[in-house]
DNA sequence: CAATTGCGAAAAACCGATTTATCCATTGCC
DNA sequence: GGCAATGGATAAATCGGTTTTTCGCAATTG
């Protein structure tokens, strides 16, 4: 290989083809390996690619062959594990097929969402990965179906026939936390989510409180509901408790929310699980190295992304169909944060490192 | 705007053109606002534009223009607060010159790397942030130089003068975490590291040695760093506890090693401060609302990335001169968990909020 | 021996834009 | 009226590739 310093302009295709005493058409087909190219030919093309230390701009080739190998991936946020993981995913699902991973972040606004995904259209991507700010019926979406470009939509999702749908089973996941707390006689629960993430939180929200009732006909469930800041719902919270109220048990719909309770918590000075009890949607690293460790909703992440590549592929290779909605099974890990009401630390059952 | 039902093929310049009854040239004019265009004309590929819905193709005008309008964005995972946080602000600030960001995750792995850069060349990226797995003394770099890309490193940088490098000034946050920790009266410290992040690794290892010597010549200070993988280093520290040895603090050099303290901790039933106290390098929004808070170094995150992104823009705007190394300071925020070696609680000093 | 076939490579058209060179029609000036 | 200058638009070249068409030449066939 040679190493030139640093060369003013790459060589292309015809430098290659000069070099080598051939055809640019010629050295085209040397890379694709067309076989109908004589071994002495061949071999001066790969001698001047050696020489010229040639690699050929993908863009370029993409443009002539009007179809670009490229994956579009659009996620509310980068700063959370649960993107961060799902763009990791995707990343490596596409290089897998050769393709390349163009992300961006919508940053929580439908707005953006909708520029980044002219953006894409710009780009000619194959096809995109849609995690909407709010659900699959947005601006986004609308233009996306509008110019016909092919997507799958992931986590906040309705699952409505709009669009391919991937998501965590929200909706068992909750019952199934509802299943623990009433099971350790909880039978005042505070829920509280953002609003602005309408699909799953909807979807959290009624698992739990669907299973709940028909447990236990005399539950209360307060909720609280902030519409797009976790700050308003801070602040609600606050008021609640302020005025005496007093559940024996918090479920949070989303990660950030679990950190406003325990913060909130810390304020008045209570302690899990024995003046509360605590379980978040979302699961993290920390949660389980904390005093108390903190019992989580265990979304798969990995699993998601997988389906979504996979349904992906499907439409761009041309599959038709009518359009599907997956719900990928969570685990519910109850760990030390939720106890019984009376004030005892629920025994066994940690999670085993 | 016209909202065709799904345009098998986009419009181009030329159908704009022929609807418009001038040439692909007058468009492109038209586009880039050139004022040496007839009024009537522009009017009219206006019109065109709109009854096509007609956008330009960014990938296929940067090819004739030679010069692509993409910043690539190279860091070591996606799931970490830190990188999560440094990719949304490089996103922002490229978008804001009127850059696409194309980011890309290396896994930790210096192979892949190089893969990327590799890639990120072929794609003609006008310059890249690339933060190196292990340092700027990598094949990945050595390839920029050779190939004559135009990059900035961040974050686990050596600040050698072989590339304009920007970082948090681990050395003197180190410092102030000695003079911390020496003045709650620490003699023991045990400083737990991955080796693999070299570049940083020595300089907040150093940084906090000289410091701590400096103040407290009597200083033990053990030191276990593990290659590449947070497995091995925890079961050395099992290990290290287990064979009796019990400093009075730990000081994590990265965030994982931090919950790997925390996790160890807990499985000898060990709290902070009371049995041992705790630092770690790296700040999360979690440690400040569990029992107890953290303490820890918080990186200037957003700064760094904004550095990095006006030092790239001058050198891609045709700026010579040698590189820089700049070291960003860092805030150090003494939670609960550190405390006096005698058992008692370190008061005051809270962090706010 | 002329016509057909086939192989391999080069020439040319194309992808969707931009940019340079060219051209036509006025207009200005002597 | 003749000639240069100018405004405005188009044709053509270009970017770095791919693909279709054409072409030269040798081997096969009738």
């Amino acid at each position: 290989m040679a190493v030139q310093g640093a060369p003013q302009r790459r060589p292309s295709i015809h430098d290659v083809a000069s070099h080598a005493g051939v055809s640019a058409a010629t050295v085209s087909k040397v890379m694709q390996g067309v076989a109908t190219v004589k071994p002495a030919n061949v071999q001066r093309v790969f001698d001047a690619v050696e020489r010229l230390g040639y690699r050929m701009d993908p863009l370029a080739s993409e443009l002539r062959r009007s179809k670009r190998r490229i994956i579009g991936a659009v996620v509310p946020e980068f700063e959370s594990e649960f993107f961060g993981t799902v763009i990791t995913e995707l990343e490596r699902l596409a290089e897998q097929r050769g393709y390349a991973l163009v992300a961006a972040s919508s940053r929580e606004s439908e707005t953006r969402e909708k520029e980044i995904l002219a953006r894409m259209h710009d780009w000619r991507v194959s096809g995109v990965v849609l995690a909407p700010v709010r659900n699959e019926r947005s601006p986004a979406a609308a233009f996306m179906k509008a110019s016909g470009m092919t997507g799958v939509m992931i986590d906040r999702v309705l699952a409505d026939n709009a669009f391919d749908t991937i998501s965590a089973d929200s909706a068992a996941a909750s019952a199934e936390v509802a299943r623990a707390l009433v099971g350790n006689g909880h039978r005042h629960v505070l829920v509280i989510g953002l609003g602005e993430h309408a699909a799953t939180v909807h979807a959290r929200l009624e698992g739990f409180r669907a299973q709940a009732l028909a447990l236990a006909p005399d539950m209360r469930i307060d909720v609280i509901l902030s519409e797009s800041d976790v700050a308003p719902l801070r602040a609600s919270l606050r008021d609640y408790f302020g005025k005496g109220e007093r559940p024996t048990a918090v479920y949070s719909l989303f990660l950030k929310g679990t950190l406003v309770a325990l913060s909130e918590f810390r304020r008045r000075g209570w302690h899990c699980p024995n003046d509360i009890s605590l379980v978040g949607f979302d699961d993290a690293e920390w949660m389980q190295v904390t005093f108390p460790a903190i019992a989580a909703v265990v979304q798969p992440v990995r699993r998601i992304a997988t389906q979504a590549m996979d349904l992906l592929f499907r439409r761009i290779e041309g599959e038709e169909g009518p359009s599907r909605a997956l719900l990928e099974p969570c685990k519910v890990l109850m760990r030390e944060s939720v106890g019984s009401p009376g004030g005892g630390a629920r025994p066994g059952a940690g999670d085993g490192q």
